[in-house]
DNA sequence: ATGAAAGCGCTAACAT
DNA sequence: ATGTTAGCGCTTTCAT
């Protein structure tokens, strides 16, 4: 049997309260005694019984993380952010994945919610009105999605696509192609949107190409749409998407920057060491990670159940070499080219 | 304040064992009965609290999973095989990442041993001495690795290999390159040892290029290497970073499987899609996930801690479009293309 | 087949 | 500043 608190207060010889002040609150106890017992319980190699005291706290000391998709680099770094500021606060994180699912992502949610304090919902599917309706026995922050009623950590996505479209137009690009990820996605709608508003301000035409999954086949499934476009560059959802793309434009023979120019969202690890290296809007993952377990824990600190907190941080471009000066015209299309798979 | 077993207790005119072995252990009541505690619970919407059945039954419920690089695709599969497996037995998963870590990988160990009743300890890169002694509070299982005294899921990876140079000796190689993983990398270990045995009953050789970090940056570094090898076919220690070593490849103007094959492992969802598709040695990583789970299982259940059970999982060639005839000769190389970063 | 009672390890009043 | 006591919600003897 592991060594409890009694064994501590035994050796150190105190009472088991005493104990439990001189680990918890050290503050309250005479230096002498909390010194001999902090000895006593370091040689016994005492731990305290999570269980035990999340019985009478309340609190499991256990927060939860739902994304959608863990194979999708950009969540696992979001979770590698979690992960770090939780165990900081000497928390574990239950993670789970929806599959890009909505109904599970509900039902995942509930289930989780007994087991934390707290749960982190990463980019949910789910509309609106079911996530301000879920009734949950814990806290809940929202992680790139504002819903009116939630907390939420977003980034600004529009603001990245302003700056994706002024890079772009400032190279002489004016038919820009936009490949959509999920419609069920927040974030997809902001850029969307941003992206719209942009263009319109800078007289870009813009050519939504459709809404395609978010990831490496989605961007192979939508580069033959970009290539007939007639778009002299593409913004795709997020890097996995571009990257595919980039797969795709590859293999049509098309060649980036000289022929077509492509953006990609998030900025994962990956997308640095493409060929060519991806120009992409950077999304600050760690750190909204780790924003969103301080609001959690800040959350669950004052439990003052009606407040509900935003924040939102900045996105950059990270111009590389998939973008470049725009093809004077687009006499290149249509060229049979080697590496075609037609 | 939630329902607790009092309140079923209450509504259903029965006291509170009553209503405890109703819903764990319903053969032991009447069958009247019974059914009134289910329905009672039912319409409360009652859920025992795990942290007090937790406090009696010594059992948490949660299953831990340490892996090195959650942002692998390998990873992310394993990982949900894991997860459905864990809660299809009803159990929670805590997931930790190592990055790469090997210190990190037995602290990690360690905290998570005290909140869980068992871990998966992924790939583990730690040595075995440590492995085989790090003393522990709940059962362990290893996967991708074999260590004296500690049960494991393996694959086999020497078949795997066995089955990638006879394919590629079919095709006409005598000279095969290879990209290693990590030193610490038993999967690395059991896949150059296996690669070396077969490459020298086939009369093929093999050139061994470095070790890498299985990253796709390790096989971006490992393209210029293996296109100086002279070898006219590449195995990489895993889809990752031969998917990396396709873009490098690309980058000088090499073209595969023309003038080079490669042959990647593990066979994770996007080697399908890549340019040209990826011919890779298909590890079945659900499955694997599954199993280790199971096996966790079974060693609570029958807690005899003797037993050292071992499952090693078959893997399967997929010829795909990334291997063909061997170039006749190596004229190829060296001569200036377009793509060249040089 | 069911109930009463003890207690898992811990914290939080309440005493001193 | 420290000790005593009473549970947190549940399972599990032990009675009945």
């Amino acid at each position: 049997m592991a060594v409890t608190i009694r064994d501590v207060a035994e050796a150190a010889g105190v009472s088991q309260s005493t104990v439990s002040r001189a680990l918890s609150m050290p503050g309250l106890v005479n230096a002498a005694t909390r010194e001999r017992v902090q000895a006593a319980a370091r040689e016994l190699g005492y731990q305290p019984n999570r269980a035990a005291r999340g019985l009478i706290t309340g609190r499991t000391g256990n927060l939860g993380l739902i994304v959608p998709d863990l194979s999708n680099p950009f969540f696992s770094s979001v979770v590698k952010g979690v992960q770090a500021a939780a165990r900081a606060a000497d928390h574990s994180v239950f993670i789970a994945d929806t599959d890009e699912d909505a109904d599970v992502e509900v039902d995942l949610l509930r289930a989780l919610s007994k087991q934390v304090d707290g749960t982190i919902l990463c980019s949910p599917r789910a509309p609106d009105v079911e996530l301000a309706a879920v009734g949950i026995d814990s806290a809940l922050v929202l992680m790139n999605r504002r819903v009116d009623g939630r907390p939420g950590v977003t980034v600004d996505n529009a603001d990245g696509m302003r700056q994706a479209v002024a890079h772009l137009a400032a190279l002489g690009h004016r038919r820009i192609a936009f490949v959509a990820g999920p419609r069920t996605s927040w974030s997809n709608e902001q850029r969307e949107s941003g992206l719209q508003r942009s263009a319109e301000a800078s007289g870009i035409e813009l050519v939504h190409v459709g809404y395609f999954p978010p990831q490496f086949e989605g961007g192979v499934a939508a580069g033959d749409l970009v290539i007939a476009s007639g778009a002299t560059a593409v913004i795709a959802y997020n890097d996995v998407v571009a990257i595919g793309l980039l797969s795709r434009l590859g293999a049509r023979g098309v060649s980036v920057p000289e022929q077509i120019s492509v953006v990609g969202c998030d900025d994962i690890g990956m997308s640095a060491m493409t060929h060519p290296p991806l120009t992409t809007v950077s999304v600050p993952k760690h750190e909204a990670g780790r924003a969103a377990v301080a609001m959690l824990l800040s959350l669950l600190a004052d439990n003052d159940g009606a407040s509900t907190p935003q924040r939102e941080l900045p996105t950059q471009l990270m111009v590389r070499a998939s973008t470049g000066v725009a093809p004077e015209s687009d006499r290149f299309r249509g060229r049979p080219t080697k590496g075609s798979t037609q």
